[in-house]
DNA sequence: AACGAGAGACAA
DNA sequence: TGTCTCTCGTTC
């Protein structure tokens, strides 16, 4: 019986199914294999392999060769692609591409053999020739009509390289020809070569010239030798001291939350276990977030388990390297960004996930996945204990059933909360003030988060209220002082700012709303003139060297200073506007705003440094559970958040899909949402099931408008049904779904 | 995603 | 009639 290979591809499609390569050993299910496609030949993955009847193998075109002696991803892998493609209503071939953006473009050597003379072809039989004698169309025809066998592999990487080729003779003798043997010696003595003639000469210490004597006189010559072996993996830079690892090790549970302690506490409790998966023979997977948090985690665990290191920059020479560490190697850690999920571990012992609840993990393209859950599904599939690591566990963790709950002292933090109801001062409370007129006496360090780049939020007439806006998107443009221009966040527009209001000719514009680094920044010198300030956030990285030396200073930041190492001398942490945290119009903002205070510790490398709130809402919930005396205060407001999502059905307690419908036209869009509403509901979503549709928060962007419709379901079952029936457009907008969004907007307050 | 077929727009 | 651009459907 012919048999058939399931074939999957990094494109939005679902696997192919092509015959397995004829007269060759049958490879295993997670090998790559070359297939004819579009008259070329292709990489894909196979995902499964079939017997079928012989009348069928005429449907279908013969692969062309196997192209892995082991699996490139283990058979886990295959069945975890499937799984997220089905909860996200993807083509798994989308989540293929995500997770395994290098492995399918490799250039192949793909080579034929005519069986027979073939009339029109001035093409030797029987003898294996490079495929691209014959075109595309051509060599459809003869493969259809079984005429060529063929074959593909891997193309080695060459390199050019100067190399012996004749030994010295006599006409090498003699004193004048000195320089010329010495450099043909150690020619001889290095079988790899060199790049080139002078770089010969410079080893070899003698003149360029005897170097290039060699080449003319055909005693050297330059050959196309295999490319050297790949760069070795780095070791991270290591900025941390050596961290030791609590005693004792995780319970085998299906789940664990590990949260409190700092990041660092958090590794300290987990590298035993590590110690001990690995000495049970299995590896380990840690997923980080994001680059810092994955150097931390990797310079922390260097020390106390083998490691390797895998992130977006690695090239994939190395990446291939470290596949063949996990392969082949002794059980290992790898560390690495969600890339690492299909790495191909014979036997992996857990599953460990950095920072859970991190924005950054959740995707942005393709299927919108969100690491963690992929994570947890992958330790499912392999029956290894997860372990899922936050300052503050989320409900989303905590509600998972088989849950093993470790709570780790929360890092001490003395919090203020100022008032800025009724201030004169602004950006500057005036108990912000005071504290940095201390940080300046005392001559020591405070950092000030900023809600914003820019100067402020937008740039505006203070008469008639008018506010400069951005042509392509409903949004003001921020206002930059330093480079006297408005520019728009979403979309990059830039223009200069009126000279006076276009709408009462008022000519004293300023700025409005919200204050940005440079307002903030600005208001600090002024205040205290001779300490040093600097800035940190996309527009401008200033030079941190003396702060990290230890001068006198205050940095103002964006969230992008959360990445920066710790300072070993800061005095006080402020968040100039916590407002802009809370407000955010998401179910998970108050609980991430919990996060992001209770994590700005993680900033001070020495003592316990001053948190100071500014805030317009002292009596907010987030607050006051945030400036209770002690931590039971935040152990309250999270079982109240978890009682919400209850009461209000969000996810845990619910699952929950995003579709954003686009168009140039809003009328357009509108009409396709009701349309997306239509066929929900005619696939038998209930009332309850479908909300919106409402315009996006930002209801026009780069010239498009969005609307968004929500799908929530109680069952999975149910909610599985619905997706499939959103097609990718719906008369002529555009639709993307997110499936377990992340930031869900205004449409179920 | 990438390619090719087919439809429609426009100049000669 | 040719050719350029856009949309749509297919890839085994």
């Amino acid at each position: 019986m012919p048999t058939a290979l399931d074939v999957l591809f990094p494109l939005p499609l679902s696997p192919l199914r092509f015959l397995a390569p004829l007269d060759r050993p049958l490879g295993a299910v997670g090998s790559r294999v070359a297939v004819p496609w579009q008259g070329a030949i292709r990489i894909g993955l196979v995902t499964a392999i079939d017997e079928i009847p012989a009348g069928k193998a005429l449907d279908y075109k013969e692969a062309v060769d196997w192209l892995d002696s082991r699996p490139f991803v283990h058979p886990s892998g295959v069945t975890l692609v499937a799984e997220l493609a089905e909860r996200t209503a993807t083509p798994p071939g989308v989540i293929l591409g995500s997770l395994a953006p290098i492995g399918f473009r490799e250039l192949l050597v793909h080579e034929i053999m005519l069986l027979a003379p073939f009339p029109d072809l001035e093409l030797a039989p029987e003898r294996w020739l490079e495929a691209d004698h014959l075109d595309a169309a051509t060599l459809d025809v003869v493969r259809r009509q079984g005429l060529i066998v063929e074959r593909a592999k891997f193309a080695v990487r060459t390199e050019r390289r100067l190399v012996g080729v004749r030994p010295a003779d006599g006409d090498l003798a003699g004193s004048n020809r000195a320089t010329q043997r010495q450099a043909l010696a150690l020619l001889a003595s290095v079988p790899s070569g060199f790049p080139s003639a002078a770089a010969l000469s410079r080893e070899a210490d003698v003149p360029v010239s005897a170097g290039r004597a060699l080449v003319t006189k055909g005693y050297a010559a330059y050959r196309d030798l295999p490319a050297g072996r790949p760069p070795t993996i780095e070791a991270p830079a290591a900025p941390h001291s050596s961290v030791e690892p609590h005693s004792g090790v995780l319970a085998h549970a299906a789940v664990t939350s590990l949260s409190g302690g700092r990041r660092v506490d958090r590794l300290a409790a987990l590298i035993r276990t590590l110690q001990r998966d690995l000495a049970a023979g299995t590896g380990v997977l840690v997923l980080a977030p994001e680059r810092p948090v994955l150097e931390e985690a990797a310079s922390v665990l260097m020390e106390h388990v083998p490691l390797s290191v895998l992130r977006a920059e690695t090239s994939d020479d190395v990446r291939n390297e470290v596949w063949e560490q996990i392969r082949n190697g002794p059980p290992r850690v790898l560390v690495g960004t969600f890339l690492a999920l299909l790495a191909p571990f014979e036997q992996l012992g857990r599953v460990v996930v950095l920072e859970a609840s991190n924005r950054s993990f959740k995707m942005l393209s393709g299927a919108r996945l969100f690491v963690p859950d992929a994570a947890r599904r992958l330790a499912r599939i392999r029956d290894a204990p997860a372990v899922l690591c936050d300052v503050v566990a989320s409900p989303e963790t905590t509600s998972l059933a088989d849950l093993v709950e470790v709570t780790l002292p929360r890092a001490r933090q003395r919090i203020h909360v100022a008032d800025l109801g009724g201030t004169a001062n602004w950006p500057l409370g005036s108990d912000l003030m005071r504290v940095l007129k201390q940080v300046a006496e005392r001559s020591r360090q405070a950092l000030i988060l900023a809600p914003r780049r820019g100067f402020s939020a937008a740039l505006g007439c203070p008469d008639c209220g008018y506010a400069a806006g951005c042509p392509n998107c409903d949004l003001a443009l921020r206002y930059h002082h330093t480079e006297r221009r408005l520019r728009c966040h979403q979309c990059g527009h830039q223009e200069l700012p009126p000279e006076r209001c276009p709408d009462c000719a008022q000519e004293r514009l300023g700025p409005l709303r919200g204050p940005g680094t440079q307002w903030i920044a600005q208001a600090v010198r002024e205040m205290l003139p001779s300490l040093t300030v600097l800035r940190y956030d996309s527009d401008r990285h200033d030079d941190l060297t003396p702060l990290r030396a230890g001068e006198p200073g205050v940095l103002v930041g964006t969230t992008s200073v959360l990445r920066l190492p710790p300072f070993t001398k800061l005095a006080l942490i402020a968040v100039a506007l916590l407002d802009t945290h809370m407000n955010i119009s998401d179910f998970r903002a108050e609980e991430e705003t919990l996060r992001l205070v209770l994590s700005l510790p993680e900033l001070a490398g020495g003592p316990v440094p001053l948190t100071l709130l500014q805030t317009f809402q002292p009596d907010h919930p987030v607050v006051t559970a945030l400036a209770a005396p002690v931590a039971a205060g935040v152990d309250r407001y999270l079982a109240d958040i978890l009682e919400r999502r209850r009461q209000f059905r969000y996810p845990p307690f619910s699952h929950l899909a995003k579709i954003q419908i686009s168009a140039r036209e809003a009328p357009v869009a509108q009409r396709a949402a009701q349309e997306v509403i239509e066929r929900l509901s005619t696939a038998g979503a209930t009332s309850d099931e479908v909300l919106g549709p409402a315009p996006a928060p930002v209801a026009r962007v780069r010239g498009r408008y969005t609307y968004h419709v929500l799908v929530r379901s109680d069952s999975a079952a149910a909610f599985q049904r619905l997706l499939p029936v959103l097609g990718p457009t719906v008369r002529g907008a555009g639709i993307r779904l997110d499936v377990d969004p992340r930031d869900v907007g205004t449409v179920l307050e």
